[in-house]
DNA sequence: TCCTGCGCTTGAAAGCTTTCAAGATTGAAC
DNA sequence: GTTCAATCTTGAAAGCTTTCAAGCGCAGGA
């Protein structure tokens, strides 16, 4: 491969001269920075960016970490990020970390190694990460958090509307009359479970309604997950009319669960998804479900760091994104005999655990 | 950040001897080799990886070129190619090339100044990569093709039998009956979209059955594309009654048609999509597919290129990964009034341009 | 005690770029 | 034609690691 020194021989000047034409670092004479720029034409002269990256202590390397690139709603916000890199020049070095606070910190002590422009982290759980990335910082790295913001987090976020988006969604179960509202949760160390949870028990508080402990089913954040999970609540005595899932695929889970059972859904249970995976639009029936804008976030995350790359100085961003309700076919009014409390009383069921469902 | 003249300075050793210890190129007496230890884990060191790359020509980064990682078939394979890199203490930097053969090249240019370990290319088009790609190898540099193989390519492959597939697809639905046989196929211009049609045609060729020009439809590999596609088809008189799509995507864009159109799946039409995305068989009806091994192919491929990677004098491999019918319901037996010749005679139907639909 | 030989350590060079201080050139003014 | 200032251009150093040749120390044999 070419190197500066034999553009510098070729085009006759001095390797600083060929520095200076290809960073406009100073001003070159005209007749001397087309010579130059000849000659790296001629030999497709590219930089080598390591030796560049060693120099100035700063690749164009952007880390990002992300939990599972296989988990559905993750690709669209890798493609947002790339993009975004792409264009102002940087590029994308991707890792999976698995929901895995140690595998986050390896792979975070990884990539510093790489003196990248920045890093772009999902993070899984609060406390670790946080401590971790601080001291990244301190370094005078940056770093921005996308999707959610850990607890004590001093720098940069984007984030999505988490909480405001499952409180929603429960809201308007709860508006159409359903009572006993059930959720299927993520892993609940997880800092994203947490936040819907939230927002699902903020709603039915608001609505006067409690929420039997077993109406919190928690699981992963997969189609088997959600469909063990919905299984479970599904054959409870009474069981719930309508059930949130705190992401699509899960909610795919459920709904296969319900179609085992011989549930129709929405007649028998209603089911409300999270995330707005194109996908959910062709299920039989069209899944409701809390709209992310996930490609928005990533490249929303990526922009926010190169701006604060270009300038330490400004003032820390927390970008909140808000959700969307989608609402199709698979929410709708409860089942009329489970509305009114006298029908439940005639209906012969068994309901041990759950006597203090509808308040 | 430390670097190894500090190591060297507090464990009263010189610099070589450090980098000895750290890459076992050369014995250490036990107690000095324990000293430079310690020194390392107590100032948490890390080598910086560009100036190791920089001196040995070689990073341990594997660049990954893929079309676009918002297709839901990729993610299997980025995942199955990350693991593997990892594992073996690689990092996979990603670029999502857009089906741009410009593009392409554009990424595979400026990943070489990284100096990386090796390429993982997934090719849109048959000719501009090979070409590039062929330079590139001959620098010294090892590329693997993965999921489709150029068509003069002379490196490593991986590749899925995307031909025998749409073959063993089509098969399918001709022994079941079909006599008009359609398909939706992705860009034509690439190789990918080329294979399974090739598939395709041999399989109708085998049962003796012709294919009428606008019974393959070109279009894009998404679900609107699939969706305009099949307008068009189950439009015609008479319509096809088996549908090939080219992806799983595009399958529930058909199905999406199929049902404004109040044709039922599979008694009006059967309906067979490609790569066996996991949420197919949730859809209504559950859709046949010809599934691919994503994650293999990821994971493979790295494999393949670390083996070269290791040993650059051994034989070129060209793995091809079979694929596999998965059959549910969305494909069945033709309705009757349309597969013996008579009946078709008595239906009022005009057929214009297929007038040598079964032979 | 000295020498030989082996094996561990060392220092310096090299890999490619950026950057800085210093040197060279140019143009204008006198 | 000189001189000064301003503008370009240059060479060398630095960034961090690996690697190679050379040096050192030690053990064993003479």
């Amino acid at each position: 491969m070419p190197n500066m020194k034999e553009i510098a021989r070729l085009a006759k000047v001095s390797l600083g001269t060929v520095s200076h034409v290809l960073n406009n670092s100073a001003k070159v004479r005209e007749p001397l920075r087309q010579r130059v720029l000849d000659v790296v034409a001629s030999l497709n002269y590219q930089p080598n960016q390591l030796a560049r990256g060693l120099r100035r202590d700063k690749t164009n390397i952007i880390g990002m970490i992300i939990p599972d690139i296989t988990n559905p709603f993750f690709p669209a916000v890798v493609r947002g990020a790339e993009d975004a890199a792409f264009g102002s020049g940087y590029r994308l070095v991707l890792c999976n970390a698995d929901n895995d606070p140690s595998k986050e910190i390896v792979y975070m002590n990884e990539l510093k190694t790489y003196l990248p422009a920045g890093l772009i982290v999902i993070p899984s759980s609060d406390s670790e990460i946080t401590l971790q990335a601080d001291r990244f910082q301190r370094d005078g790295s940056v770093v921005v958090c996308i999707d959610r913001m850990p607890q004590h987090w001093k720098g940069d976020s984007v984030t999505v509307a988490n909480e405001d988006g499952a409180m929603q969604a429960t809201q308007h179960l709860v508006h159409l009359g359903h009572r006993r509202v059930a959720t299927v949760t993520g892993p609940l160390h997880l800092a994203i479970a947490k936040a819907r949870l939230a927002g699902f028990r903020m709603a039915l508080k608001k609505g006067d309604l409690q929420v039997p402990a077993d109406f919190v089913q928690e699981s992963t954040f997969d189609s088997a997950g959600g469909y063990s999970a919905a299984l479970r609540l599904l054959q409870m005595h009474p069981r719930p009319t309508a059930i949130l899932a705190q992401n699509d695929v899960m909610a795919m889970g459920v709904l296969r669960a319900a179609r085992e059972l011989r549930l129709a859904c929405p007649e028998d249970v209603s089911i409300f998804g999270f995330d707005g995976l194109e996908v959910t639009e062709l299920l039989d029936p069209p899944l409701s479900s809390v709209v992310q804008p996930g490609y928005e976030l990533g490249r929303l995350g990526v922009q926010t760091l190169i701006a604060r790359v270009n300038d330490g100085a400004r003032s820390v961003e927390h970008l909140v994104l808000p959700t969307e309700l989608r609402l199709r076919a698979s929410v709708a009014h409860p089942p009329l005999d489970t509305a009114p409390r006298k029908k439940r009383r005639i209906a012969p069921q068994l309901s041990p655990p759950s006597s203090a469902v509808s308040s």
